[in-house]
RNA sequence: GCGCCCUUCGUCUAUCGGUUAGGACGACAGCCUUUCACGUUGUAAAGACGGGUUCGACUCCCGUAGGGCGCACCA
């Protein structure tokens, strides 16, 4: 049976970097064991769920490079949930309750405040039949819980190891709405199910609701996935990821400039035993990939490591990886500049260094070294070793070394203190460029 | 409050009873570059705390503290 999972995000929201892990962990599994990716959209919330957001998560993880085999919306299957329901109705799996979420709500705060279990207490299943009807003759209308087993469900852990939920400290969860929508657990596992999904991985925050999900497969007939939960980011302050999304957000990455694969290298290899560096094909982490890598601890992100990463990805990259996003650009002015950019639009800005009408006036001091070494400027063509040539004929014809030499050199030349070799650039300016920037002797 | 999980250099981690506790990122320093950066070499840097078990605990057990997650007519 080949491999299938399934990033299933809700479209109430953009994905920020901890959903993004979850999608780029089921994507690399999905790679390495040749299977299949399915995009789930959790949308039965039809309320909180809009176009708009489905449409940036898709965006999102097409920029991560993920490419879904398959793409499925939970609010085009509410007919087949329907047939579900019915049959377990049927089956008595199901059974109605009349408490309003106002109820519930002070029961729960009532078992609280005594210290005991907050699961709901199944007074519904004691109503009679004259005692449901007496509810609906009110106009109240019935959700409608499954009733669980109470024994304990047992699983084994891709990430965590040996799991065991006691469905006796867990609520009879509510299927079915009132209203007659339903809530994320039964459609999640119907669709499981019926898409074969056979590796569930999804962070912590999901693994009680395992156990259930466990029982109502069985319930429904179905076999159970392999579940493996990992654990959740938390920021530098070591608090959970989920409230602030802000700058975390995917889309906010994109629009920083950073580079999706190092996003996904981060993301991949944040909280596992293989060392963060950045990978410029995502191969190599799907060969490398492998949940036992990951630890049970959660992960703290920090923005500034991603930042990191991304300037060493782009020091690293080779001239056949970026030249299709420089067309007018040359290998020489990749390789004199790539490393000194963090992100990839500062590229612009070096070209500007090099292409601009210049005319920086040399400190007063300078202005006669500068006319002496415009006329030592060695005659075309101009190639790595010009620099040297130039500066070693200055160094001996005046009595400038060291930095009073190349300083003054590199303020005429480019209006900055910094940048990459001037051996490199030279070349790249030309001739002509650098007598207009020496100014007119 | 109850339940589950976690805790080794600043960060991500290795170690599966006996190690000079290893690596990577970062930091710092040297070299290179006649600058910065890149690159390169090197240095500093860790077992939360308290009890056990054991000839011997980072490693096993218990407790404490700290952190994450869960306990919805959210997903």
């Amino acid at each position: 049976m080949s491999t299938i999972v399934r990033f299933a995000p809700s479209p109430t929201g953009r994905i920020h970097i901890g959903n993004a892990r979850t999608a780029i962990l089921n994507w690399l599994m999905s790679r390495k064991e040749h299977g299949q990716f399915i995009l789930r959209y959790d949308d039965t919330d039809v309320a909180r769920s809009t176009q708009e957001f489905a449409d940036g998560i898709a965006t999102d993880i097409a920029w991560l490079g993920i490419v879904p085999d398959r793409v499925e919306w939970q609010s085009k299957r509410f007919g087949r949930y329907g047939e579900v329901v019915a049959d377990m109705k049927a089956k008595g799996q199901l059974y109605p309750c009349y408490e309003t979420a106002d109820e519930l709500e002070r029961r729960r705060k009532r078992q609280e405040a005594r210290g005991g279990l907050r699961t709901y207490d199944r007074a519904a299943l004691k109503l009679t039949a004259d005692e449901r009807s007496a509810l609906e003759a009110q106009g109240r209308k019935p959700h409608w819980r499954f009733k669980l087993d109470h024994r304990v469900i047992e699983w084994n852990d891709l990430i965590r190891g040996p799991q065991h939920t006691d469905l006796a400290s867990q609520s009879d969860p509510v299927l079915v709405r009132e209203d007659g929508s339903y809530l994320y657990t039964l459609p999640s596992v119907i669709d499981d199910i019926d898409f074969s999904i056979t590796h569930v991985i999804r962070g912590e925050d999901h693994v009680t609701n395992a156990g259930v999900q466990v029982a109502i497969t069985e319930a429904l007939g179905g076999t159970p996935p392999i579940y493996a939960h990992h654990s959740l980011l938390v920021g530098t302050d070591g608090k959970g990821l989920s409230k602030r999304i802000g700058s975390l957000s995917i889309a906010s990455m994109r629009e920083q400039g950073l580079e999706p694969m190092a996003v996904v290298s981060h993301a991949a290899l944040l909280g596992t035993s293989d060392n963060i560096h950045p990978c410029a094909d995502i191969q190599e982490l799907v060969d490398g990939f492998d949940l036992t890598k990951i630890s049970r601890a959660p992960g703290r992100f920090d923005e500034k490591d991603l930042n990191q990463l991304n300037a060493k990805l782009l020091h690293m990259l080779p001239w056949d990886a970026v030249k299709h996003r420089l067309p007018e650009q040359t290998e020489a002015f990749w390789l004199a500049i790539r490393g000194n950019i963090e992100k990839f639009s500062e590229t612009e800005f070096w070209d500007d260094v090099i292409q601009q009408d210049l005319k920086i006036d040399p400190a007063a001091e300078d202005v006669e070294f500068i006319a002496i070494a415009r006329a030592a400027l060695p005659p075309e063509p101009w190639d790595g070793t010009t620099w040297k040539t130039w500066t070693d004929a200055l160094k001996a014809s005046t009595d400038r070394k060291g930095k009073s030499l190349f300083m003054p050199l590199r303020m005429v030349l480019t209006g900055l203190d910094h940048g990459p070799e001037l051996a490199a650039l030279l070349p790249l300016i030309g001739r002509q460029k650098v007598l207009d920037r020496m100014g007119l002797v």
